[in-house]
RNA sequence: GGCCUCGUAGUACAAUGGAUAGUAUAAGAGUUUCCGAAGCUCCAGAUCCAGGUUCGAUUCCUGGCGAGGCCA
């Protein structure tokens, strides 16, 4: 309204009641009232408006869903190195790509989620050498250890291997940077990785044993946490790729070539700098497969848009990256988008291997599940749940307050971890948001039990009040909140919402009665209410990867 | 050194340039003969500093100070 006020010359006031005369006038179905604060206008909604978005919608699970626009979408997420485990920063990644997913499907996109596995380069054959020179032969199964903490164990004992030698070495009269090169367990590291890139039989053997274990330890995490793929690459499959982009690249003068037969690109022109694509020894760099593996996913699949959900910490690279592709003139370049996500720190500082302040996934898993399960034990309400039905709660419920503590908040942002707020299920949780799903439920059971049945035509037009307004307004939002997420390509807008809408529910409980309103057509309203407000929780918690109980 | 983020109650997070800056936690006071108290109600408490643009700035611009990241 600010907008019109200076070409029409009329005062705040002036305009908010013209329009809102002839509004309230014009369409009496949707607007009863007007007023005027402070310059805005406020209008009042007619309470047959909200009658009737109830009426046509209770019942429809995927109300506020669109149809299918056609485009589709590449989310690529997850992305591990086969060197260690998954981290608490690994979560964030991987919920944050599944949601934005889900989401853009709610939106009408056509949804492919993949993952790009680093598995090939010398942080994988620090695991590799320090496996052959201090397991004797163990294997994840003859020390019962989960194949990617196994491996992770081995990449750390080579850190503090190759640290003994370089202090022996500087102690022995080296200089810092001799040392750190010409430690043996680093020299014999550097022979595997050209042992590797040339293929030799056994150096191949180990990395297949040693990834395959890797990949059995996080086939069980991903299925915990609930992330899954489209299609999976591997980087020892692609890296290779960019490099006849490359020799393109250079007959176009988009690359140069420099005395010594490397080859770079010059971005000063873009405000950056100048960037290798290619080592003088012919060798790809990292940005070379990320080059081949952009064209490689728009051929395959034939994408409209190429997500990355990758941490900030790769900003430039991925700027680089996506400047390249556009130099190259490579199709669908100027579709490439960065979900550029914030580190989560602890409440103490970073995390840091070398301090042993990672927060380990699984470990993070666990403990979130069992505290679910205390909590739910010590309010005793589930004492007739079978002891498989108890644990698949505990695990909704744990996974859901991890879910959604890191979903919360803005992707963008760097945010803190503090392990006890989060398995804290009171009040802004995942616990929370479920807790009111399972009360709904509970009311729908105890009127169905009461042989009260919920009548299909619409309740009749009457007053409503502003608790009941108050859980219709929030339906109505939803729509529009999808929008954003999908736009923002951001689920903290979603739990945000479901919270709300959670809280609203839970002040409207407290105020009215649902199985005993004060008239049958109150009853009729309320349940219908209760109905789409639980539809709407599921609805929005399932965008957010996390599952809702009947009863907890 | 260059480039890029971010500074909001004790703490953690919200707010297309618009109304009295929201929410959660922690602290205080209530609340259960009645559909689930993991709930609800009330009470307090914040925009890093200095300028600028604007009718209006947490938001945009400039400069400080502070935190983080990337490139060497």
């Amino acid at each position: 309204m600010f907008s019109l006020l200076k070409p029409l010359g009329l005062s705040p006031d002036a305009l908010g009641n013209q329009l809102g005369t002839s509004l309230t006038k014009e369409y009496p179905q949707y607007f009863s009232a007007f007023n005027i604060i402070k310059g805005f206008l406020n209008l009042t909604v007619s309470d047959n408006y909200w009658i009737n978005l109830l009426q046509e919608n209770y019942q429809d699970a995927d109300f506020g869903k669109k149809p299918s626009n056609g485009k589709k979408v590449m989310v690529e997420y997850s992305s591990p190195n086969t060197n260690k485990p998954l981290h608490l920063g690994h979560l964030r990644n991987n919920f944050l790509g599944w949601s934005v997913a889900e989401i853009l499907k709610a939106n009408g996109y056509e949804v492919i989620k993949s993952c790009i596995v680093n598995d090939r380069g010398i942080h994988i054959c620090k695991s590799m050498i320090a496996w052959q020179l201090f397991a004797e032969g163990a294997t994840p199964a003859s020390t019962n250890t989960k194949g990617d903490h196994f491996v992770g164990d081995y990449y750390v004992r080579f850190n503090d291997e190759y640290k003994k030698q370089v202090e022996a070495l500087i102690s022995a009269g080296a200089d810092k940077e001799t040392a750190e090169k010409e430690a043996p367990i680093m020299k014999a590291t550097q022979q595997m990785l050209l042992d590797w890139e040339a293929g030799k039989p056994e150096v191949i053997e180990l990395w297949k044993t040693m990834n395959g274990w890797v990949y059995e330890g996080f086939d069980v995490t991903y299925k915990k946490i609930g992330s899954d793929f489209d299609h999976i690459y591997y980087e020892s499959n692609t890296y290779l790729l960019g490099k006849d982009i490359v020799q393109q690249g250079l007959e176009k003068k988009v690359f140069y070539q420099k005395e010594d037969n490397s080859i770079w690109i010059d971005l000063t022109a873009d405000g950056l700098d100048e960037k290798i694509v290619q080592r003088r020894d012919g060798t790809a760099v990292y940005i070379t497969q990320d080059i081949g593996l952009h064209l490689q996913k728009y051929n395959q699949y034939k994408i409209d848009q190429s997500i990355y959900v990758i941490g900030n910490e790769q900003n430039y690279h991925m700027k680089v990256l996506q400047l390249i592709c556009q130099k190259l003139g490579m199709p669908n370049a100027d579709n490439i988008f960065h979900l550029s996500y914030g580190m989560v720190e602890l409440t103490t500082g970073k995390m840091k291997s070398r301090e042993g302040t990672v927060v380990d996934a699984d470990d993070l898993v666990d403990e979130m599940i069992s505290t679910a399960s205390e909590h739910t034990e010590a309010l005793g309400k589930v004492k007739d749940f079978s002891p498989a039905d108890l644990k698949a709660l505990y695990e909704t419920l744990g996974l859901g307050a991890m879910k959604f503590y890191l979903l919360r908040v803005d992707p963008k942002k760097t945010m803190v971890f503090n392990p006890a707020e989060s398995i804290d299920f009171h009040g802004f949780t995942g616990p929370f948001v479920q807790y009111t799903h399972a009360r709904i439920k509970s009311i729908l059971r105890k009127i169905e039990a009461d042989g009260i049945t919920v009548k299909n035509e619409s309740v009749n037009q009457m007053q409503l009040l502003p608790a009941e307004k108050e859980l219709l307004l929030m339906a109505e939002q939803y729509p529009v909140v999808l929008d954003q997420a999908s736009a923002e390509q951001n689920p903290s807008v979603v739990a945000n919402y479901v919270f709300h809408l959670a809280k609203s529910f839970n002040s409207f409980y407290a105020e009215h009665s649902v199985a005993n309103a004060e008239t049958e057509e109150k009853q009729q309203l309320r349940i219908k209410t209760v109905i789409l407000t639980a539809n709407l929780i599921k609805s929005g918690m399932h965008l957010l990867g996390i599952g809702v109980p009947e009863r907890m």
